[in-house]
RNA sequence: GCCCCCGUAGCUCAAUGGACAGAGCAGCGGCCUUCUAAGCCGUUGGUUGUGGGUUCGAGUCCCGCCGGGGGCGCCA
């Protein structure tokens, strides 16, 4: 709030300040109201005049004391005094009162705070893990589940209108789909003691016998006989849905929830691959070569045409999924974001080439490529998961770890960095983990709410209470970071950058601890107690809000574990 | 060969183009009769891989090079 008040106070002083004939421009740039790292810096600072120098053919610091000078009367509200500095920065030092209406605003909006009308009710369709229904969730689908839950929550918080999204990639004619089907089949067989073998590429986990179990327990052996490509068929139906089944309950444990499921086949039910197909061959974006049908990707920037007819009349992975793409757009979404591994890089772009020859702006879809998890023990990595080969699986991680701290470190780290998470550390219950420690801060205010109220200290009235005597070094540090929870929520939607908010709430913790130690709240004489007391119950809102946008519990109390 | 991501303190990583590049861990030294020590304070540690360029200002943007990871299918 205090932020976009002030900013508003420069532009309007930058008007004033050309009306007057003091400055000369033509359209006011987008500038920053930002926090300077050193608090000698003043509490804010604007970086407006440098921005405007050029245009206005004065030195940087003459264009500031011209915004200075015409900074509306109302800001002496909230701002002590304004300086030029450096470069040309405008440096706002804000009145101690200040610090005291911030905690007002944050018990004012109470559960809420934080929640912005950025979006202004635009719709956002976020499309993320979409996982093939052929095995279980891997470790890397846990990072898209967290990165797109976040963003989706942080985008809900931002005003949007969120849709979440998983697509199935069932299409009944795929390889993919046909050769798990083929090895659940073979597994079962096995269980009845036929002699048969499994295929050459086929699926290899323990939950394909599994699957095959429990298609014997329900079915005993029925489909011991019957013509092979219809019970092919019902494999495929039956291992299908008990993937997704389990993939579905995976995500419900990991606080993730969709608001659809759109199947890749239901695409095909209803057309849409071939209305797609037509559509492109219309608008002379799809061509006959050697049998199959190519996208005129290149003309979109793409670096080769791409296949969508096989020469064997079977539409490839890539026509289905313009299909896909091209009904979200039809679905008038303002926003449309697609959540990738980074195994799917190369396809970004061609996937935007579709969408412009479809003749639609490519700009509208985001496409987030999260790169690897790596899983260690210690120093030791973590390869070979006993239920999935080859795979490590969420559940076995979330299981092992637990929701809290498993969500907690996917988003420490951007998607774009390859991400190490070490089992042994999340496990510890130590100052070494973060998740702790910012659940830990959230415990210690309940805990001090908790003594107050057997103490018989009452809550006091926001309304009521002097909050100007906040004035220690870290009630202030920490009323600041209270104040930034809009901003963070704000960039980390401009920039789909969900691990932002990690950051912020460590930073908040880290805040808390350092009041915690340096200003007693229980005790102190009754004005001073009364202001904390209100301080602590903001921090604890601020703190909730962000974990609760993080999808990590924020705990009432946490006891720790003897550890010798 | 082409494409994507990364390269910042011993390690893991932050830093909407802004001022003196910051945290955590590891190391060293302190702080529990008072709201939870899963905490706090102090301290050591940097040519932001490298060479150019753009800019009032570059870790950040552009180009080249070096190193690490991933991807380049009529698989999904």
């Amino acid at each position: 709030m205090i932020r976009q008040q002030l900013a508003e106070w420069v532009g309007q002083a930058a008007r004033a300040a050309r009306e007057a004939g003091a400055l000369e421009f033509e359209t006011l740039p987008e500038f920053d109201i930002e926090t300077p790292r050193n608090p000698q810096f003043g509490d804010f600072a604007a970086n407006l005049a440098m921005l405007l120098a050029r245009q206005a053919r004065r030195n940087p610091r003459e264009v500031a004391e011209a915004i200075c000078q015409h900074l509306p009367a109302e800001s002496n509200a909230w701002v002590e005094r304004v300086e030029v500095a450096g470069a040309g920065f405008l440096n706002f030092y804000l009145k101690p009162n200040w610090a005291g209406e911030v905690v007002r605003h944050i018990l004012e909006q109470g559960a809420r705070y934080g929640s912005l009308t950025l979006g202004a009710g635009k719709r956002v369709l976020i499309e993320f893990v979409s996982a093939n229904p052929t095995g279980p969730l891997t470790l890397g689908h846990g990072r898209n589940a967290a990165v797109g839950d976040t963003l989706a929550r942080l985008y809900e918080a931002a005003g949007y209108t969120v849709e979440r999204e998983f697509y199935i990639n069932d299409g009944e004619n795929s390889t993919q789909i046909r050769n798990f089907a083929l090895s659940v089949l073979t597994r079962y067989r096995q269980l009845l003691g036929e002699p048969a073998e499994m295929p050459e590429d086929g699926y290899h986990g323990e939950y394909v016998k599994e699957i095959a179990q429990s298609i014997r327990e329900q079915h005993g052996d029925d489909f011991a006989q019957g013509d092979p490509e219809t019970v092919l068929k019902r494999f495929e139906q039956i291992a299908k849905q008990q993937m997704l089944q389990e993939q579905a309950r995976d995500l419900e444990d990991f606080g993730v929830r969709f608001d659809r499921w759109l199947s890749e086949q239901s695409l095909y039910d209803a057309s849409k691959v071939q209305k797609t197909l037509n559509a492109l061959r219309e608008r002379g974006y799809a061509y006959e070569h050697e049998g199959a049908l190519w996208l005129k990707s290149i003309a979109f920037g793409d670096e080769k045409d791409r296949v969508l007819v096989r020469a064997n009349g079977m539409p490839t992975y890539l026509a289905a999924d313009v299909a896909y793409h091209r009904d979200k757009y039809e679905r008038g979404y303002d926003l449309i974001i697609d959540l990738w591994g980074a195994d799917h890089h190369g396809y970004v772009a061609r996937m935007k080439a579709a969408m412009a020859a479809l003749g639609y702006d490519p700009n509208r879809l985001h496409i987030l490529i999260y790169q690897l998890v790596n899983l260690f023990r210690g120093a030791e990595p973590v390869r070979m998961s006993k239920r999935a080969g080859e795979f490590i699986t969420l559940r076995e991680v979330m299981d092992e770890i637990g929701v809290d701290a498993l969500r907690f470190f996917y988003l420490l780290r951007s998607h774009d960095s390859t991400l190490d998470i070490d089992i042994e550390l999340a496990k510890e219950q130590s100052e070494k983990n973060p998740v702790f420690y910012v659940q830990y801060a959230h415990a210690r205010i309940c805990s001090i709410e908790r003594t107050a109220a057997e103490r018989g200290v009452a809550m006091p009235d926001p309304a009521a209470t002097d909050l100007s005597v906040l004035t220690h070094e870290a009630e202030i540090a920490l009323v600041k970071k209270l104040a930034d929870l809009p901003d963070e929520i704000a960039l980390a939607v401009q920039h789909d950058a969900p691990h932002r908010l990690t950051a912020y709430a460590l930073d908040v913790a880290r805040a808390f601890h350092g009041f915690y130690t340096e200003c007693r709240v229980l005790g102190a004489e009754p004005a001073l107690q009364a202001a904390r007391l209100l301080l602590t119950q903001a921090t604890r809102l601020t703190l909730a809000r962000a974990l609760s946008l993080l999808g990590v519990s924020a705990p009432q109390r946490m006891e720790r574990e003897e550890t010798v």
